[in-house]
DNA sequence: GGCTTTTTAGCACGAACGTTCGTATTCTGT
DNA sequence: ACAGAATACGAACGTTCGTGCTAAAAAGCC
C-alpha cells in the first residue's frame, strides 16, 4: 500500500468519525481538512470532488459495519442465535466502530431521501443491503426450524428495522439507558410470535 | 393579526415545506427568502437569528401535526380505534398536509441529536410530547378494556414508534409502495399480543 | 543518488452563508 | 389625510463553502 492510499485510509477514518456527529452532508471539506492535519486541497486531491469524498465515506462506513456487526455474527450457529448475534451487533456497532455519532448510514438515509443522486442511490443500496443481509438471516432461520415456516419474511425484516430505529433514536436523542432493553424486549417479541407449534 | 404575523406566517409554511425536503440544518436563510419571494434581510428581520428561525419553524411544524394527525383522531372513541386512528393519521400527516418531503421533526432528530444546544432541545421535546401523546392513548385503550391490564406502556410506545421510523424509511429511501401495509400488519400484530383474555 | 511520479501545500476564485445597518416603503391609528 | 410605527429592501461585512491552478516536497524506482 503506497503513501497515497495509507492517507486516504487515514482521512477516511476521520471522516466517518466526523460524519457520524454531523452527518454526511454536513462534512466539510474544511473542517474535515482540519481534523486530518492536513491542507484543504491536499485533501481534495484525493478525492476530485466533495461527491466522491460523500461516497467513499458511505463506502467506507459500510466496511466498518461490515466489519464490526455482520463478520462477527457468522460465528453463530445459523438460525435464531446468528439472527440474535446480527440484532444485538447492529444495535451497538457504532460504539464497537468507536464512532462519536450515530450510524452515518442511517443518517445519511434522512438527508438524502429526498434529493436526488448518486449519494441517495448508495445510501439506499447500503441499507438495502443491510435489509437483504437480514432478510437471509431469517431464512436460514426458517429453515433451521427456529421460526415458523410460513413466516412472511420481509414483514420480519421490516420490523426488526423498526425496532432498530426506535432504539437508535431514544438512544441518542433522548438518552434513554432502556433503550437496548427495550428493542431486545421487542426483537424477543417478534419471535415469540413467529416460534413453531410445539409438536413437530 | 397585522401585516407582521402574516407574512411570518406565511414565511413558516414555506420554510416547513422547504424543511421537509432538505432538512432543519439544511434550510439556508437566502434559499428561503427566494421561496417567500422576500428579500433575505426582510425574512431575516422576523426571527433575528438563523437558529430562532429554526425553533420557530420546528414549533409551527409540531402544530401541524397536531392538526393534521393529533386531532382528527379525538373523534374516534377512546382506546383501540383512537389508538388506531393516531397511528394511521400519524404515518401519513405529511400528505396530509401536503409536504412535499419528510416530517421535519423526524429528520431534524437525527441532525441535531449531537448537535447540543436549544435546536436540538426543542426537538426532543418535540418528540417527547409525540410519544407522550401516544402514552396516553395506550394508557386510555388499556382502562377502556381493549388491551390487557398488564401492559408496558412505555415498551408498548416504543414499538410504536418503530414501526413508524420503519415505514418512513421505507417509504421514503426505497419507495416501498407496501410500507404503510407493512407498517399497519405490524401494529395488528402488537395489538393482537396485548389483547385482554377472552373470558373476562 | 538522480529522475520520475505521486502526493501535498499555497493561493485565488466565485458563490453562498448568517448578520448588520441605513434607508425606503407600507401599514395603522387617529 | 397625516404622523408615527412597523415592515421590507439593498448593499455590504467577514467567513466558509467547493473547486481550480501552480509550485514545492516526498516517495518510489533504476
Amino acid at each position: 500500500m503506497g503513501k497515497g492510499e495509507e492517507t486516504r485510509q487515514a482521512i477516511l477514518e476521520q471522516a466517518i468519525a466526523l460524519a457520524s456527529e454531523v452527518g454526511v452532508s454536513g462534512l466539510s471539506i474544511g473542517a474535515l481538512a482540519d481534523k486530518a492535519g492536513m491542507s484543504k486541497s491536499g485533501l481534495f486531491a484525493h478525492f476530485g470532488s466533495k461527491e466522491e469524498m460523500q461516497l467513499a465515506v458511505l463506502r467506507a462506513a459500510q466496511e466498518r459495519f461490515a466489519e464490526f456487526a455482520f463478520k462477527p455474527a457468522l460465528k453463530e450457529r445459523r438460525g435464531l442465535p446468528r439472527l440474535r448475534a446480527l440484532m444485538t451487533n447492529w444495535l451497538n456497532w457504532t460504539e464497537k466502530a468507536r464512532l462519536p455519532g450515530a450510524c452515518p448510514l442511517n443518517s445519511a438515509a434522512n438527508e438524502f431521501d429526498d434529493q436526488p443522486g448518486p449519494v441517495r442511490d448508495a445510501v439506499a443500496a447500503g441499507l438495502a443491503d443491510g435489509r437483504r443481509m437480514l432478510a437471509n438471516a431469517v431464512r436460514l432461520a426458517v429453515e433451521a426450524g427456529d421460526l415458523r415456516e410460513d413466516t412472511d419474511v420481509d414483514q420480519f425484516v421490516f420490523e426488526l428495522v423498526g425496532i432498530e430505529l426506535a432504539a437508535m433514536q431514544s438512544q441518542r436523542l433522548f438518552r434513554d439507558k432502556q433503550a437496548i432493553p427495550r428493542a431486545l424486549g421487542a426483537f424477543e417479541r417478534l419471535v415469540r410470535d413467529h416460534q413453531p407449534s410445539r409438536k413437530e
